[in-house]
DNA sequence: GGTACCCGTTACCGATCGGTAACATTAGGT
DNA sequence: ACCTAATGTTACCGATCGGTAACGGGTACC
């Protein structure tokens, strides 16, 4: 059981694993069990062992495991921006170069060993009708799904709703589908990525000079 | 409560609702109360109440609660092949025609207000590792996607495993995105299926023909 | 050095849950 | 009417789990 506390806290930040407030390893703990175990398989005395704390002070930081998951989907949330963020600082003012990015982000998470699934759709799968985190999963996703839009409509794609859905909704589905069907459909997607970026209609091929049709950012 | 078991068994069959031998009832209910609130949020004491019986008489027909998941996840594939086998029987011998009616199959699903994703993928969220319920979902994933590339090959479309890929993943991703983004990208799934039924490339209209190239059925 | 504050430890509680034993009851067949 | 088999009923057990109380120990700050 040790090699779990390892595994845990290891993947946190390189070096300095256990020396950090407690806060942060109980949410590093929880963020690798609930994912890996989901959400109703894994209690809180595990998370606080993997967490090499106890119980006592874990309920000293989350008044409750609802709260502690919570704060676990609002921690993917954030990783979300901040990989989003990233992707978007590395190719600044370049739609397509952006877009190529985050295909390769994709590949990589599709190519992950310990690929389960997106962390918030499972988590959505486990929890109940009204439980507060349901709005942070959905805020999420819906953010990237509009921000997909945005930048097909900055790389001057033709319908680019549509295609962002598409792009969307085959991610959601390799991932979902990795821990179904094995890795063979998901390692495909990528490929299907960049060919769809490749055929899909483009504005620039289509009129001359880009003038009009500027809805938004 | 009394509502939840009628809404539980209602589904089932029309009129006999309630005089069927009672593992079908509890079978009924399980189904029901398993893909409403997963695996794990349900004891085995709401499912015989729904089912209209008690503890233990599900205990005579099922060895346990992961027995039960188990045949829970039994009864959902053989709900798929049933589907299936309605599809193909409806239009014999007509690959597009059986295409067709699978989209509006998928329809039917991605527009069903109880839609909360696929029942067999969510289970698998909740299953531990080594779940015998696993097999029996990768069994049937598997073969849901080869039947579809066995019918794009049949229609003689290009890239069969390709696009069928691409078909089965966005219908995943539709299904899982339901609860997360509510069922706008989900309903435009159905456009989209249409669409690439449209324009992806058949080889009817690249040779003359149809002679070779015939790998299987 | 004292004093807050945070953390670790132990023990415990109540509720729930999976699972079982023993017995009563019904229904079906002959 | 009788026997048998399946179902209903009640009560119970052990384990686990979420959550809390109380105490003891370290540490930083003044």
């Amino acid at each position: 059981m040790n090699t779990t506390q390892l595994n845990g806290l290891r993947r946190a930040g390189s070096a300095t694993l256990a020396k950090r407030p407690p806060r942060e390893r109980i949410l590093i703990a929880a963020r690798d069990l609930f994912y890996r175990n989901g959400l109703h398989s894994v209690g809180v005395d595990a998370i606080a062992e993997a967490a090499l704390t106890n119980k006592m002070t874990l309920y000293r930081h989350f008044k409750s495991k609802d709260d502690l998951i919570l704060a676990y989907v609002n921690q993917l949330a954030d990783e979300g921006e901040e990989v989003w963020g990233r992707i978007m600082a590395e190719n600044p003012g370049h739609p397509q170069k952006r877009l190529d990015a985050w295909v390769d982000y994709v590949e990589d998470v599709l190519t992950n060993k310990y690929e389960r699934g997106c962390a918030l759709a499972n988590a959505a799968v486990e929890l109940e009708g009204e439980h507060p985190a349901r709005a942070v999963i959905e805020g999420c996703k819906r953010r990237k799904r509009e921000r997909l839009v945005k930048l097909f409509r900055a790389a001057r794609y033709c319908d680019p709703e549509v295609l962002a859905d598409e792009v969307f909704l085959l991610f959601e589905g390799a991932r979902i589908s990795i821990q179904c069907e094995g890795k063979g459909p998901a390692l495909r997607v990528v490929r299907m990525l960049r060919r769809l970026f490749a055929t899909a209609a483009r504005r620039d091929r289509l009129e001359g000079s880009a003038k009009f049709e500027r809805r938004d950012v």
